[in-house]
DNA sequence: ATATAGTGAACGATCGTTCGTTCAAGAGGA
DNA sequence: TCCTCTTGAACGAACGATCGTTCACTATAT
């Protein structure tokens, strides 16, 4: 404690503006032409800054990645806090599914996301972060349908936990074929809740 | 019909054997270092091939990854023809769903699916060449969950066709779970089954 | 003799990263 | 207020490595 966190300074906030703005120029570099296709001057001259200023504020392009995914993570909270809520178990899991499925169906959101994780399978950094992203989206859910079973509207035959991994990769399954066949996802979204009640033994 | 496919000549047979080993090789490069990291030399090298031979055989690096496709495609057929067998709607579903999982739970059919997912984004031919694959499964799926309502056995709120996709889309997403996260795949297929049983409404 | 599978050096491009340099902005003393 | 002095953001040339591809050439089988 020695430094009470001094104010941010305006140059401190120039910043942090500059990094996000080439984590911006990133992030439309990786969905134009994806991770490795994307070289660092494509990035820098993007975001409208030198090559080698782009080291000054990042080690390099992997960490640049990396903190793409810092970035998503935080994107995820607000699911993880309409989760929590308290409220009808039904009414709580429809919005989620709902609400997490047209964020997914952005093309940008799915395609970054695969962009990560297939990074992801051989950098152990990325993929320990991009798994604790996800494992905190789990735990949110599970105690949703765990609550669900309590008060008897879900019937599940096994553990939360897998249910609600699968209900997560259902939806991104769906959000996955929406943008590669070039299917609008208001038009699955349907189909993929009948499922799924059907699944989660929601009584009728 | 000039020549009518005239026998193969040992000749051409010792021609497609050594395009095979370098497909053969090419897959082990791309399974480990990725599809990107992979250089052709890495590919001619790893087939015992020398580096101009390999343009002898294939047009370009990309030219081997649609043929490593083909050949995946190929992999699909047994499941399809095991689909399409007469005979208990229940049995043949429960068998696919067994097969299906436990070959993407090879890390190496899952992790070469996304590998070539990932560049279908952007190359449309093996974006075409991809959806082909999978339509093929959705078929033959979506005709046994037709003949499984018929019967009886199934009881879907949605049409068949998206439920086929979802069903896929579940098993791959298990698989890709368990390549990610290390899990082994057949301690999650018994709450795969149970999950996809509710899903169907499998009459009790 | 002809055709072609096979070879590896060479090509130009681009990759991620490093480096020496410039220069504007704050700190401290007068 | 003015003048150093220090700091580190910004810059782009340069580096060595590697990329996918081509090409002139040799070996071999018909």
């Amino acid at each position: 404690m020695t430094t009470p966190d001094s104010p941010p300074s305006k140059r401190d906030k120039e910043l942090a503006a500059r990094r996000y703005k080439i984590l911006e120029a990133a992030v439309m570099c990786f969905l134009e032409n994806g991770f490795h296709q994307t070289g660092v001057r494509d990035i820098a001259s993007k975001a409208g800054v030198s090559l080698g200023n782009l080291y000054n504020h990042f080690s390099g392009k992997h960490d640049v990645l990396i903190e793409i995914a810092r970035l998503e993570r935080a994107e995820l909270d607000p699911f993880i806090r309409q989760l929590e809520k308290p409220g009808p178990v039904l009414k709580i899991f429809d919005r989620f599914v709902s609400g997490y499925a047209k964020y997914l169906s952005a093309p940008e959101n799915i395609i970054l996301s695969i962009e990560i994780s297939s990074e992801a399978i051989r950098k152990e950094d990325l993929g320990s972060l991009f798994s604790e992203n996800r494992q905190a989206l789990v735990e949110a859910l599970q105690h949703l349908a765990q609550r669900g079973v309590v008060e008897g509207v879900f019937h599940l035959k096994t553990e939360p936990e897998e249910v609600a991994q699968m209900v997560l990769e259902l939806i991104e399954g769906r959000a996955y074929h929406s943008v590669l066949m070039g299917a609008p996802m208001r038009r699955l979204i349907p189909g993929l809740k009948a499922f799924l009640c059907s699944a989660l033994g929601v009584s009728t």
